[in-house]
DNA sequence: AGACAGGAGCAGT
DNA sequence: ACTGCTCCTGTC
């Protein structure tokens, strides 16, 4: 449940009371690229994009306060976009009982999925490879400034722009992507977007497949692997399973699940998730992956191969 | 200042 | 099926 007031300036406000989502963690994972810290008198404050709407989210122990430039006073956008719906505690609950994951989970508490557009979804993901999550941010936004449209903003606030549609990305040429600090990634997202303009992999499409056949057209594009496919499946569809497959995650059940092991390809350890941590895998992999890559960096680094 | 970050794709085996 | 290299750019 939501509660709206409306402002002179049509700043709408929103309140939601849900425990245990912490923002902090949940923007800044490497999920999603368009969230700024903007720390108001000791609460955790974001500014980002969400679609076409410029959006504020404060945080604190009674729930979660949004602040849109909107005259629809409709938020079921937000609501989405953040999952606010989904029953956590029964995802938690359908893990292994596991100290591995416990600790995991323990340690960062309230972290959660959200549900993003798929296209910007897709072509952050693929600007990712080999690149910081600070990184992606600077690309993603050259990208939003030059051709993405203006949305409104409240007054005092910087003009921001929505992530550009496929159709303005397929109309670019490589240079324009270089130029926007993509280097090699350039022409993948550039063929990526003239394929799916051309039908030849809808994006619409892919809710309705199987898990198997859905990363299989995702990976037919040009850029996009395993790893890139399951983070646009787990993040902006409704694949709780995708498990991306990526150096962290990587090192990190290697090191907790198979201390042992000579050789693990990660087709073996997207099977371990299915068996292991079940239909909510990609969910324990944000889990792991958040914990392994921040917790302290000596341990778990390195060391015995 | 040169290694590093670290995914996809491909040639070579 | 695996190994090793290349693709750009920014950071440390």
């Amino acid at each position: 449940m939501s509660i709206a007031s409306e402002a002179s300036d049509r700043l709408v406000r929103y309140r939601w009371d849900v425990r245990g989502y912490d923002l902090d963690i949940t923007l800044a994972c490497g999920q999603s690229f368009r969230w700024r810290r903007k720390p108001i008198d000791g609460q955790s404050a974001w500014e980002g994009v969400v679609g076409k709407h410029w959006v504020r989210l404060i945080g604190n122990t009674e729930g979660i306060a949004a602040e849109v430039v909107d005259e629809s006073a409709d938020a079921s956008w937000l609501e989405t976009y953040l999952q606010l719906n989904v029953d956590h505690e029964a995802i938690v609950g359908s893990f292994p009982q596991d100290p591995q994951l416990a600790e995991a989970l323990e340690a960062c508490r309230g972290l959660r999925i959200l549900r993003q557009d798929p296209w910007e979804c897709l072509a952050s993901f693929i600007c990712s490879s080999t690149k910081r999550v600070a990184q992606i941010e600077s690309m993603v936004d050259q990208m939003c400034r030059r051709y993405g449209d203006q949305l409104k903003t409240p007054a005092g606030v910087l003009p921001v722009y929505a992530f550009p549609s496929v159709q303005r990305i397929a109309g670019l040429s490589e240079t324009d992507l270089r130029e926007c600090k993509l280097g090699f990634r350039a022409p993948n997202l550039l063929a990526a977007a003239r394929w799916i303009v051309e039908g030849r992999v809808s994006l619409e499409e892919i809710h309705k497949l199987s898990l198997a056949d859905a990363r299989q057209q995702l990976q037919m594009l040009p850029g996009v692997g395993p790893k890139i496919a399951d983070c646009v499946l787990l993040f902006a569809y409704d694949f709780p399973a995708a498990f991306p497959v990526d150096v962290w995650i990587r090192r990190a059940l290697a090191q907790l699940y198979f201390p042992r092991a000579r050789k693990l390809n990660d087709e073996r350890l997207r099977k371990f998730s299915d068996t292991h941590f079940g239909p909510y895998g990609g969910h324990a992999q944000q889990y792991l992956f958040h914990h392994f890559r921040t917790k302290r960096p000596r341990e778990g680094m390195g060391g015995a191969g």
